[in-house]
DNA sequence: ATCGGCTCGCGCAA
DNA sequence: TGCGCGAAGCCGAT
């Protein structure tokens, strides 16, 4: 394996070109997006490229504070995957360092590790893509990326999709060449800690004195790692997958796989999951529906994303949405809540109210009914450019998968039409949106049980 | 329980 | 240029 033949893998984005330089000391994988020690190919790329180079290999990741707007919750999460990437990196003779604001830089890093090459995760939000273009205008040196948290490497999509369907084929077409397991190679030369590249350890209480924002504590339903990942995974597809293609839609049952919250921070990759699901003992359907929404759905939100630098606003929606949510701009609103009633809970819809406390209070939304939530917000607001920044504001606080491509599309489908067509017959507010509505939910599902089962969620919390 | 109509525009066949 | 068909819907008819 050469160099040049690593770089031209179509998971690889050369970001600054240049032949590594041999006379430095390592290769440097800087961790962001995608953080786990197996199946992970932004690290197999630092693995291989560092074999060819016979230097040692080195993870650095920092520890930011404010990224995205992440909170305690998140970063709770977040720190609890680290002991998994420690001992991972290890079997793999990989080093881990760990830095935190303000001593986190990856320039300084690298000034005094002095790397062949530095490997990097793609993530198609605009933050992550900033915080790059800035280092690489300051790195002296070689720096890849490489699309580690999807199937089929993004840019091969190569502009915005429309609609699931135009990405569907697209997909499908590369889920042969692109769908098979990560290989875990081995550094070669094994990455001697010294005192000049001091970590902090993965279990010390890495938050403590770190300025994070408090105002959301952390959950206690979900554990953050891809240990936990593994078995979230492994009881999924065990007692779930079978039955998942008619129950997935039904929040009052625990049918689907909650994966959301792992996948988000990189602890689990798809490919690890959908093969997973492939070779599972499920009937066809149940696989090939789960694998849907796991492949074609979830990279139709990394697209959305990705081509679309709106992707924060109702301006990323299409003419016909745009048009008819300006045609309804000035219907009158039967009821209107402020931002502080839909944070609190306290409108008079009982399901919708259980929706929003299922999101406070665990840190995860069941996926149906995050549809119906996004589209009452649209109702229920003066304008839908509110309505979707309300949404995208909520989410992401509240969600251990905020700040994620799957929110933005979802919001964006719900309450822009975005990858959705016009639905008839016109209605106050949405237009031609599609609608949604508390009866007709009821009659697809148990709402009462479902809202039975947060309330009683929210009684063991209060008690 | 299941079906058709509602409605728009992309992508492809022709 | 025409045509098929679609990320999750609703409603009313059968």
């Amino acid at each position: 394996m050469k160099l040049e033949q690593l770089a031209q893998d179509p998971r690889v984005t050369v970001r600054r070109a240049g032949s590594p330089d041999s006379a430095g000391s390592a290769v440097v994988y800087w961790m962001q997006r995608t953080q786990r020690a197996a199946d992970n190919p932004a690290l197999s790329v630092a693995i291989e490229a560092a074999n060819v180079l016979k230097k040692p290999v080195v993870v650095f990741f920092q520890l930011v504070p404010r990224s995205h707007h992440a909170n305690l919750r998140h970063y709770q999460f977040l720190v609890e995957g680290l002991k998994d990437i420690a001992e991972g990196l290890k079997k793999r003779r990989v080093g881990f360092v760990i830095r935190r604001y303000p001593e986190h830089g990856i320039v300084r890093f690298c000034a005094s590790v002095r790397p062949c090459l530095v490997i990097g995760d793609e993530n198609p939000m605009l933050e992550a893509e900033h915080t790059k273009a800035k280092v690489v205008k300051q790195l002296r040196l070689p720096f890849w990326t490489v699309d580690a948290d999807v199937i089929v490497p993004s840019r091969l999509l190569g502009k915005e999709h429309y609609a699931a369907r135009t990405i569907r084929p697209k997909i499908h077409a590369q889920l042969r060449r692109f769908l098979t397991p990560i290989e875990n190679v081995t550094a070669g030369v094994l990455w001697k800690p010294s005192s000049k590249f001091r970590s902090l350890a993965p279990e010390s209480p890495l938050l403590d004195g770190f300025p994070v924002d408090c105002s959301v504590g952390p959950v206690s339903g979900f554990c953050g790692g891809s240990t936990e990942a593994l078995k979230a995974l492994d009881r999924f597809i065990r007692s779930r997958l079978n039955g998942y293609a008619k129950n997935r839609n039904r929040p009052e049952l625990e049918a689907t796989s909650q994966l959301s919250p792992y996948l988000h921070f990189g602890q689990i990759g798809p490919h690890t999951v959908a093969l997973a699901a492939q070779r599972a003992r499920a009937p066809l359907q149940d696989r090939r529906v789960f694998l849907e929404e796991l492949i074609v759905r979830r990279e139709l939100a990394v697209n959305f994303v990705r081509y679309n630098a709106d992707y924060e606003s109702l301006k990323s929606c299409e003419p016909w949405a745009e048009k008819t949510i300006g045609a309804h701009a000035r219907d009158r609103r039967k009821i209107l809540y402020t931002d502080m009633q839909l944070e609190n809970a306290e409108t008079h819809d009982p399901l919708w109210n259980a929706a929003q406390k299922q999101m406070v209070l665990t840190g995860w939304m069941h996926g149906y009914v995050r549809m119906y939530w996004a589209k009452k917000i649209l109702e229920w607001s003066p304008c839908a450019a509110d309505a979707y920044e309300i949404a995208v504001k909520l989410n992401d606080r509240y969600e251990l998968d905020g700040r994620d491509p799957n929110g933005y599309a979802g919001i964006a489908w719900a309450i822009g039409g975005k990858h959705d067509r016009a639905w008839g017959p016109e209605r106050q507010v949405f237009g031609k949106i599609r609608y949604m509505s508390y009866e007709s939910t009821s009659r697809k599902f148990d709402s009462q049980a479902y809202i039975a089962g947060v309330n009683a969620l929210e009684k063991r919390k209060v008690t």
